[in-house]
DNA sequence: GCCAAACAAATGTCAGACATTTAAATGTCT
DNA sequence: AGACATTTAAATGTCTGACATTTGTTTGGC
């Protein structure tokens, strides 16, 4: 019944529990690869497998040299972005998630920010909105750098909740969709829908606007969602062209 | 300029791309450690760091024997979800986030679910949002288990909205919050409080009242920072008893 | 045809060596 | 004494080769 796992990853989980208890503080550097191999009876390498995996979780980091070693590390918010970026994206596109799900959660997020944003964001957030808006309205730009600038946009307006944990939460949901935005083809007339909605919503936010922000969100959830449907209708009457 | 990273990150790196890309389908098997070692010309130790990297993120899993090998691994939201809740949890403590700031994105999340659970929730959420709501009624339970119970609620009423990518994006805005909640001491008249608020919010979701869930929700979100903020003020009188 | 034994291929583990990096200790010159 | 160069020591990074273990496949005997 009991799957033994092996045993570098016991030592992970015996390190990791340490980390994760506070029993082992931050910047608390661990004994040597040596010192470990002999206090859990194996091999270094068998240690070093260990340390790799916490290393790849961003628990600790290594510094080679005279006073290096393996140090628990603090993990940042930036760190954390990447980690929930990078899974979010990874499970939607593994699991087949339809645009639609994930367009319904991403909006469904973004408008419990919608009321803080309107209140604590600062000039900056404006003004990146704008500028990103900007970027929008340029003829040539292609499909996947609107794509881009469009999540810049919704970024600055999540970050102008400024909560940091709410960003964290949010970023694998707006992140992640970009690659499945990536396959819709965006016409002139779509591109001018939703900068003229992006504009509006900006507008909005100047004004400390909750409301009318909340509305906007909920019109270009709407229209993207259409967006995503007609691209999957296409694909339905045309598939597999390989 | 650049800081080189070791070779077993180069690697890993060189793997994970190909996966997200990709380039190496579900449940494909990557050659063998000595095939892999020739390919990147490193010795087979390197390459096996690098597959424990990966192996720590659940982009691959190993299978012993014959057949054996590594293989991609499909992210299942189970994993993922787990994933999501100890990184939250982590970098809430790491970075001494206040509780107002937690609590504040929790609810501001949860309270984008509410409209959708109304939607959405079957007999089976609300069965089980009134079974842990008789449980926190009990005189005996420890403090711990009364938070416990108060995640699998909010759980039972996320999982409502039938979104799995939403359900995933608020595991670690509503289980990574646990640990702060259980430094709260719940007296009986708190208790009772929540507990009316919770009964409150199954009834509305049963009547699939948006409007009133939310409401609700509010009312919940600004008692609980109270809640957390007697607590705060407490230890603010009293410091360092040690 | 079936069962057991041998085989083969893969990961898991170990031991020891050497390479590289880095800070600290030491030595030397002014 | 202070500044600079050199040596040293400790740690991680990498390589090599071996053996252990697991597991599917093949083979052989009946």
């Amino acid at each position: 019944m009991k799957n033994a796992p092996d045993l570098s990853a016991q030592i992970a989980k015996s390190i990791r529990d340490a980390i994760v208890s506070g029993d082992l503080p931050i910047d608390e550097r661990l004994p040597s690869e040596a010192e470990l191999s002999e206090q859990f009876a194996v091999s270094r390498s068998t240690v070093r497998e260990a340390l790799k995996r916490l290393a790849a979780q961003s628990l600790i980091r290594t510094q080679r040299g005279a006073t290096g070693g393996a140090f628990v590390n603090r993990l940042t918010f930036e760190q954390a972005y990447g980690q929930q970026i990078t899974t979010s994206a990874l499970l939607l596109s593994m699991n087949d998630v339809n645009f639609d799900t994930a367009c319904e959660a991403r909006f469904a997020l973004e408008r419990a920010c919608a009321p803080l944003s309107a209140l604590r964001r600062t000039a900056d957030h404006l003004a990146t909105m704008r500028a990103e808006i900007t970027r929008q309205a340029q003829p040539g730009l292609s499909d996947e750098s609107f794509c881009a600038s469009d999540v810049a946009f919704h970024r600055a307006l999540v970050d102008g909740a400024g909560n940091p944990v709410l960003s964290y939460q949010l970023a694998g949901a707006v992140e992640a969709i970009e690659p499945l935005m990536n396959m819709i083809t965006f016409t002139a007339r779509s591109r001018d829908h939703i900068v003229g909605l992006h504009t509006a919503i900006a507008d909005a936010l100047a004004e400390r606007d909750a409301p009318r922000v909340d509305n906007l969100l909920a019109d270009l959830a709407t229209y993207t969602a259409q967006l995503g449907r007609s691209v999957a209708d296409a694909k339905k009457d045309a598939p597999k062209s390989n």
